[in-house]
DNA sequence: CCAAGTTGTCTATGATACTAGACAACTTGA
DNA sequence: TCAAGTTGTCTAGTATCATAGACAACTTGG
């Protein structure tokens, strides 16, 4: 690997030994608490300079990914939180499951018209009163996710301020008398976080997200918000069941 | 945006600004055929020379996202594949209903032995003989996916020699006597696409890929293969229903 | 204690990324 | 035809990326 061969990637050296060692970890090659290998092997794996080698674990080491020990080794820290995709999904529930605290916090609610596109998804007019709501969703203390909700602010009126008191979409519909919702189509995809994403997900620019598009309807198919959510890849593994 | 503020996240600054323009596309804020803003504009949005601006396009226009027109503007080209997750997932089937023409191809095929984690996945004895089949999925001339999958090599002896005749695990399977089979559950990740999948995917370094694992049942629960895909995010969206 | 192997830090050099400014070539609409 | 706005192409200067080599500081096992 020469800078030749990475000409016009767009991205640097060190990056994509960062990248390739975490990986390693994601697929379970090494697991918490391995040794990773020496920098010198690592160094001639990649095919690079042991220095690029160590910014890339400087790297990984300041995500808390790995840590080094002088004289001894560099080893691995963390692992993912897996996040089950049924109709019914909670995230309280998911992130209680894996035996970590949840938690919400908004970061913006404003009004807004409806575009085509997500008055089509919500069955109302274009150009329709909104409530947009920015928010962001943690396990102990670690960004997962932030989304931008969207629900008709005649059904849900003051529907920002609920939030920002109840911190839960959950307990946001239960205060409008929605007692049950399901989760409609879904639509996936992953992409590189923007700077803004990257600033309140606490993630280093140009790391991948996944993107996650969908409506909650409630018990008799009416749909009731839709969601634009952006999980930190690196954090979180979605489980699609059959 | 300036240099400081990228500094030590690894990615080139014209890369964010490629990057960004290119969520525009993904997002619908840029439809085919649209005008993009003109490269002085985009620098001034990103806060970036309008060379880095060029550079970005140039990349786009490269990967056949956009099209410049000299004196007039820069042009948006293309769009993604709907990829719908359901138990029955059949590639030839997503891609033909797509209007577009399915392609397999065999990249390798070797003997290998199980993990205790593809052991497991596959009801098996860890170090049981496997094949291991790396395959490529194509629609259109265009990569979507590489993947790699294992089979026990003692329900399916010459499996590799069977799928690169067939070029469809469907058909693979068939030959075997399995006439129908289930997915099981499905995880789904992002990453960034490595050097070896980028040159099969015909991707820039440091693109974003879905990474999905999961392992196809017969029709009474038991495991027959189990896979391990990368698919190029940029042409795929993951549809997921309940 | 010692030797081998590990991470940490320094200096130096060439290649690349980004910025900056100027101007050419072309398209569009008035 | 003309002016404004667009993309295309030069030249330069500065900061960062990556390589290279040497050595210090530390851990581990014999």
């Amino acid at each position: 690997m020469s800078m030749q061969d990475t000409a016009s990637s767009g991205v640097a050296l060190w990056r994509l030994v960062a990248d390739g060692i975490e990986r390693g970890i994601a697929d379970g090659r090494f697991v918490a608490g391995d040794k990773l290998p020496g920098e010198m092997e690592i160094a001639e794996t990649y095919r690079v300079n042991r220095h690029t080698v160590r910014r890339a674990l400087a790297a990984l080491a300041e995500r808390g990914i790995v840590r080094a020990e002088r004289g001894s080794g560099t080893y691995v820290e963390a692992q993912k939180l897996a996040y089950p995709l049924r109709s019914r999904t909670r995230f309280s529930e998911i992130v209680g499951a894996d035996g970590r605290e949840p938690h919400g916090r908004l970061i913006e609610a404003s009004d807004d018209a409806a575009t085509r596109e997500l008055a089509r998804e919500l069955g109302l007019k274009a150009g329709a009163p909104l409530v947009r709501i920015e928010a962001m969703r943690l396990a102990d203390r670690t960004p997962i996710c932030v989304s931008t909700t969207w629900l008709s602010a005649e059904l849900f009126p003051g529907a920002g301020n609920v939030f920002a008191a109840t911190r839960s979409m959950t307990k946001l519909l239960e205060h409008y008398g929605v007692r049950d919702y399901r989760r409609g189509a879904t639509r996936i995809t992953a992409g590189i976080v923007d700077a803004t994403d990257a600033a309140r997900l606490d993630l280093a620019l140009g790391r991948p997200i996944l993107v996650v598009d969908a409506t909650d309807h409630d018990l008799d198919g009416k749909p009731l918000v839709t969601k634009h959510s952006r999980f930190a890849a690196e954090r979180v593994e979605f489980l699609v069941e059959s």
